[in-house]
RNA sequence: GCGGGCGUGGUGGAAUGGUAGACACAUGGCACUUAAAAUGCCUGGGCCGAAAGGCCGUGCCGGUUCGAGUCCGGCCGCCCGCACCA
C-alpha cells in the first residue's frame, strides 16, 4: 500500500508551479492587485522556525488572495548589510560579501523547499550594487530637497579597539571585545530630518485602521507629542555670555514649587563650565562613561553636581535657584535643561532628597485637603513637603487644589487647565512661549563601518561637502579590504578614498561612513515593484503595485523599522519616486509572535577548597540539545534524562521501560525543563527547519506553524505537535488515495467527475459551514481556528457514510481550503480526485448561503446567570413565545417555586436569563 | 527606569459582554494484530457523589452588569522595544 510521501509530492508540485510561472507577477490593469509582503530576512545562513512561521502566514494570505482573483505580488529579498558579516570576517578571515552571498545561496535553497508562492524573479539583496546604487541616488535626491543634513552627535567609543561600538556591543559600560570602559565621543554625522514630520507621522496613525492598536500606540508614544512652556531662567550674573538658561517643561503649573535648574552634562553651558572647573569636568567625564542608549541613562544611578551658578525665578527676581548638572537630563530632548519640582515628580524628589534640596508642594488632592481642614492641620500630613518620599503625581485630568499656583491661590482645577492657564499667562506677560514638543529625534544614519551602503559624498578642501554625480553611481565598496586591524577599512583604503572633487576636480576624499542598515529596509518594498529599474522606482510599476496591502513581521519592528519606512515613503513621494497616495506604504500590518522551544538545563554546583583553605562554589550551567535528552512520565511529572548518562550506566535510552527503571534507580535528574523559551543557539533549543522538512515535509512544518497558537502569540515547537500535524496530513492523503479508485475516471463518464458538488445533506451543510468558517479565519488572521475547522471537517468526511462521489467532492473542497496552508498536499489530493488543472489557479470555494442557516436554535437557559437548562426553538420564534416556553421549563418552574421571576432576559438566538 | 503587550485544564489553545475549555497534544482504556508498528473508537479542569446532580474554577484583589475569560481600577509574573542588533 502506498504511503504519503511528502518528499516526492513536494518536489513534483514545486516543479509544476515553476514551469507554469504561477507566481510570477505582471501588472494587469483589468484585475485588482494585492501586494503581500513579509519582512525580508537577514541572511544569517540558516532558516529558523520563526521564518517558517512568518512566511507560512504570508503564503496563506498570498495564495488565498490569488484564489479570490487578485493579481498578487509576493516578492522576497535579503536584508544583507550589517554587523554580523563583519564579525564573521574578523573571526573567520573571510570577506563579508562572500560570507553574505554564501548564506543567501544556502537560505534560498531552504526557502525553495518550503514551496512558498514567491516571485523569485524579483529577488535582490540590499548589498547588491544595483540596489544600494539606487539607494545612493535616493540619498542625493533627499540631500537636494533638504531632507538630509550633518551635525555633531555622540557615539560609543572603545579607546582600546579604537572603534565605534553599537549599543549591543556595549556590555555594562564596557566594550564587548576589549573590555575597556566605553567613552562617549562626538562625531559629525548625517541625519534624516524625520523630526520635521513628527506631527504628520503622528496624525496619520489615525488612518492606519488596519494596523494593530498596540503598534499605533507604541509609535504615538515614541513620537511623544507634548504641549508645554519654553522660557528662560535669567542668570544672576551672565556666564560665558549666557544671560539665561532656556528650559522646556510640560508642567509650568508647578513653577512655584521649583527647587533647582538642571543641565544635561552635554549642555553647552555645562561644557563651558567644564573648561574652567576641573571638578565639573571630572563629573561630566564620569557621566559620559555610561553608554549612549536611553536605557543605560535611565537605569544609571541619578547623580548631580552643583555648578555654583544661581538663576532668578521668572516670577520672583529675588528668588534664586541653584543650577545643577545631572546625569539623567537628556540633551536630545527639549532644550537639554529643566527645572525640577520635586513635590510632583518622583525622579526630582529622589534627587532633591539625595542632595538635600528644597521641596515645596504646589497642589494637594481634594480629599487630602478636606481631611486637612477637618483635622485643623495647615497642610496635609503626608506630603513631600512634610517629608514623604512619594511624589504626588495625580492624573492631569484630576482636579486638585493649588496651594502655590502661578496665578490665583486656592483654585480647584485640573493639571491640564492649570498648564494652559500658565502658558496663557506667560505669553501675555512675555516671559515664555507655549510650544508643541516632540520626543522623536532626527535619524542619525552614519555608521563607521565597511559592510553598508557608502554615503555618496566627497569632502573637498575648497568646495566642502560635495554630492557625488549621479552618473558615477553606484559608489561601490572596494573588494580588497581586511579586518585584521581595528577601525573602518574604508578609512585606510587610500586608493578608494582619495578621489577628485566632483565639483572642482581638485584632490578630495570620499566620505567613509556608510548608511545605517535601517535605510536599506526603509524602501525595499518600493523597489520590489520594479527591481531592475534604472531609477529607484519605475513610476508606472510603483503606481500599479503600491501600497503593500498586507505587511507581516515581528513586533520587535513595531517602532523603528516601521516609523522609518513611513518617513521614507513620504520623502520618496516628495522626490517623485512614489505617488503621494503611498505616503503610508503599508495599508494593513500584522505582527506575529515568536517560535519558542523548551530548554534542557543542568546545573551542577561544586565546592572546592582552595589551597589556603577557603571554600569557593562553582556553579556550572549546561544546556542540552533535544536529541541528547530522553523523556519519561514519573507520577504525572515529565522528567528528562541525558542519553549519555544512561549509556554510561549501561541503560538503553531508546527503551521506554529502561528509562523508567533508570529514573527509579537514580531518582530525579538534574535536568530542568524550561518551557516556552525564545530559540537561541547558546541555549541549544533551536529547531532547524531543514531537519523537519527532511523528516516530515514542508507541508507538515507549515501546517504545524499555523495550527494551535494564534498567529500574534508565541508558539511552542514540540516534536509531538509536529508528529500530530504530519499524521493528520497523512490521513488526508490516505482518504484521498483510498477513494480515488472508486470514482468514475475522467473521460469515462464525461468530464463531470470533478465539478460535482456534495449532495449528502449533512455533509453539504458542514462543507458550507467549513468554507465559511475557514474563510473567516483567514480574513481575521486566526489561522489556528481555520485549522481547527479543517480538522473537524476531515473527521466528519471520514465518518460519513455518504456515497464515494460525495465524499470525494467534500475532499476536493477540503483540498481547496487547505491549499493556502499545505499547497503540495492540496494539489496532490485535487489531482487524485479528478480535479483539473493546477489547484494554485482554482478560485476560492464559496459557501451556499442557504446551507449556512439553521431552522432551529438551542438557547441555554440561565437562572441567576448560571446555566440550568436549555430550549430548542424555531430560529425566528417571537420573543413572547420564547418567554412562555422558558417559564414552562421544569428547571425554571422549580427555581421559581410558584412565584414570578424578577426579570426575564431573552437575547434572541443567543441566551435566556431568568432572575429570581 | 520608561513605553507596549500577554496571563484560561497536565500542555498549545477556543469563546460578537451570553452554555468556559471548540480543535489538537499528552495520559488512561478499548478494538484490530501472533506481536509490534500503523489505524480506528472512547475518556479527558478540580472536589463531592454509585448515579442523577451539586459546589468551585480563566494569575491575584476589588468594581460595573441580569450575566465578566472578555469592560474598569489596583497589584503580581513573564515577554517585546528603548533610537549604532536586525
Amino acid at each position: 500500500m502506498a504511503r504519503y510521501d511528502p518528499a516526492a509530492i513536494e518536489a513534483r508540485w514545486q516543479q509544476e508551479w515553476d514551469a507554469a510561472e504561477v507566481f510570477k507577477a505582471r501588472p494587469d490593469p483589468d484585475r485588482p492587485k494585492y501586494y503581500v509582503l513579509e519582512m525580508f530576512p537577514y541572511p544569517s545562513g540558516n532558516l529558523h522556525m520563526g521564518h517558517v512561521r512568518n512566511y507560512a502566514m504570508g503564503d496563506v494570505v498570498a495564495r488565498y488572495k490569488a484564489a479570490q482573483g487578485f493579481n498578487v505580488l509576493h516578492p522576497m529579498g535579503w536584508d544583507a548589510f550589517g554587523l554580523p558579516a563583519e564579525n564573521a570576517a574578523m573571526e573567520r578571515k573571510i570577506h563579508p560579501g562572500s560570507w553574505t552571498y554564501d548564506n543567501i545561496a544556502n537560505m534560498k535553497a531552504q526557502f525553495r523547499s518550503l514551496g512558498l508562492s514567491l516571485d523569485w524573479s524579483r529577488e535582490f539583496a540590499t548589498c547588491d550594487p544595483e540596489y544600494y546604487g539606487q539607494q545612493q541616488a535616493l540619498f542625493l535626491d533627499f540631500l537636494e530637497k533638504g531632507l538630509v543634513y550633518r551635525k555633531a552627535a555622540v557615539v560609543n567609543w572603545d579607546p582600546v579597539d579604537m572603534t565605534v561600538l553599537a549599543n549591543e556591543q556595549v556590555e555594562d559600560g564596557r566594550g564587548w571585545r576589549s573590555g575597556a570602559l566605553v567613552e562617549r565621543r562626538e562625531l559629525t554625522q548625517w541625519f534624516f530630518r524625520i523630526s520635521d514630520f513628527s506631527q504628520e507621522l503622528l496624525e496619520a496613525l489615525d488612518g492606519l485602521d488596519r494596523w494593530p492598536d498596540k503598534v499605533r500606540t507604541m509609535q504615538a508614544n515614541w513620537i511623544g507629542q507634548s504641549r508645554g512652556l519654553r522660557f528662560g531662567f535669567a542668570c544672576e550674573t551672565p556666564v560665558h555670555g549666557v544671560e539665561a538658561i532656556e528650559v522646556f517643561t510640560t508642567r509650568p503649573d508647578t513653577l512655584m514649587g521649583a527647587s533647582f535648574v538642571g543641565l544635561s552634562p552635554d549642555h553647552p553651558l555645562a561644557k563651558a563650565l567644564e573648561a574652567e572647573n576641573p571638578a565639573i569636568a571630572a563629573f561630566c567625564a564620569d557621566c559620559r562613561r555610561t553608554g549612549t542608549s536611553e536605557e543605560a541613562l535611565e537605569k544609571a544611578e541619578k547623580r548631580g553636581m552643583d555648578t555654583g551658578l544661581r538663576v532668578r525665578h521668572p516670577l520672583d527676581p529675588d528668588w534664586l535657584l541653584p543650577v545643577w548638572i545631572a546625569n539623567f537630563i537628556l540633551m536630545d530632548y527639549g532644550t537639554g535643561a529643566i527645572f525640577a519640582c520635586p513635590a510632583h515628580d518622583q525622579r526630582d524628589l529622589d534627587f532633591a532628597r539625595k542632595y538635600d534640596l528644597p521641596v515645596k508642594d504646589v497642589f494637594h488632592s481634594l480629599g487630602v485637603e478636606r481631611k486637612a481642614e477637618k483635622t485643623n492641620s495647615p497642610t496635609p500630613l503626608d506630603s513631600p513637603e512634610l517629608g514623604s518620599d512619594v511624589a504626588f503625581v495625580p492624573p492631569r485630568t484630576e482636579k486638585v487644589v493649588y496651594v502655590r499656583p502661578v496665578a490665583q491661590a486656592g483654585h480647584e482645577m485640573t493639571g491640564e487647565q492649570a498648564v494652559e492657564n500658565t502658558i496663557y499667562l506667560a505669553e501675555r506677560q512675555g516671559w515664555g512661549t507655549g510650544v508643541m514638543q516632540y520626543r522623536l529625534r532626527d535619524w542619525g544614519l552614519s555608521r563607521q563601518r565597511y559592510w553598508g551602503c557608502p554615503i555618496p559624498v566627497v569632502h573637498c578642501d575648497a568646495c566642502g561637502v560635495v554630492p557625488e554625480k549621479k552618473e558615477n553611481l553606484p559608489v561601490k565598496l572596494p573588494e580588497d579590504v581586511s579586518f585584521d586591524r581595528p577601525g573602518n577599512p574604508l578609512d585606510r583604503h587610500h586608493a578608494w578614498r582619495n578621489v577628485p572633487c566632483p565639483a572642482c576636480g581638485a584632490p578630495a576624499r570620499r566620505e567613509t561612513d556608510t548608511m545605517d542598515t535601517f535605510v536599506d529596509s526603509s524602501w525595499y518594498y518600493a523597489r520590489f515593484t520594479s527591481p531592475g529599474a534604472a531609477t529607484p522606482t519605475d513610476r508606472a510599476e510603483a503606481d500599479y503595485w503600491m501600497n503593500v496591502d498586507q505587511y507581516i513581521g515581528g513586533v520587535e519592528h513595531a517602532i523603528l523599522h516601521l516609523l522609518y519606512s513611513r518617513f521614507f515613503a513620504r520623502a520618496m513621494a516628495i522626490c517623485g519616486h512614489l505617488p503621494d497616495s503611498a505616503a503610508e506604504p503599508f495599508d494593513a500590518l500584522f505582527t506575529q509572535g515568536m517560535v519558542t522551544h523548551e530548554i534542557y538545563r543542568s546545573v551542577s554546583q561544586k565546592l572546592f577548597a582552595e589551597n589556603d583553605g577557603t571554600e569557593i562554589q562553582i556553579v556550572h550551567e549546561a544546556y542540552h540539545l533535544p536529541k541528547d535528552v530522553v523523556f519519561c512520565d514519573v507520577g504525572g511529572q515529565r522528567e528528562a534524562v541525558l542519553r549519555s548518562e544512561m549509556v554510561e550506566d549501561k541503560f538503553d535510552p531508546d527503551d521506554e521501560q529502561q528509562v523508567k527503571d533508570y529514573l527509579n534507580v537514580f531518582g530525579r535528574t538534574e535536568i530542568q525543563i524550561i518551557p516556552s523559551a525564545k530559540m537561541s543557539k547558546s541555549k541549544k533549543n533551536v529547531v532547524d527547519p531543514v531537519g523537519i522538512v527532511d523528516r516530515f515535509g514542508a507541508d507538515t512544518a507549515r501546517w504545524f506553524m499555523l495550527s494551535d497558537s494564534p498567529p500574534e502569540r508565541d508558539v511552542e515547537w514540540t516534536d509531538a505537535g509536529a508528529e500530530a500535524a504530519h499524521k493528520h496530513l497523512a490521513r488526508v492523503w490516505r482518504m484521498a488515495s483510498e477513494l480515488a479508485p472508486s470514482l468514475p475516471q475522467a473521460g469515462e463518464s464525461g468530464a463531470e467527475a470533478a465539478p460535482a458538488g456534495v449532495s449528502d445533506p449533512a455533509l453539504a451543510r458542514l462543507a458550507a459551514r467549513t468554507i465559511h468558517d475557514v474563510t473567516q479565519g483567514i480574513e481575521g488572521f486566526a489561522f489556528n481556528t481555520s485549522v481547527a475547522k479543517l480538522y473537524a471537517f476531515t473527521a466528519a468526511i471520514q465518518k460519513s457514510d455518504a456515497p464515494a462521489t460525495d465524499r470525494a467532492a467534500a475532499l476536493r473542497i477540503l483540498a481547496r481550503l487547505m491549499a493556502p496552508m499545505t499547497p503540495h498536499l492540496a494539489e496532490e489530493v485535487w489531482r487524485m480526485l479528478g480535479g483539473t488543472g493546477l489547484l494554485a489557479r482554482q478560485p476560492w470555494p464559496e459557501a451556499d448561503p442557504a446551507l449556512l442557516v439553521d431552522d432551529t436554535v438551542t438557547l441555554p437557559i440561565q437562572i441567576n446567570g448560571k446555566r440550568r437548562s436549555e430550549l430548542t426553538v424555531a430560529r425566528d420564534l417571537p420573543k413572547p413565545e420564547i418567554e412562555a416556553q422558558v417559564l414552562a421549563d421544569a428547571a425554571v418552574q422549580k427555581a421559581l417555586a410558584g412565584g414570578a421571576p424578577k426579570k426575564l432576559i431573552v437575547v434572541p438566538g443567543r441566551i435566556v436569563n431568568v432572575v429570581v
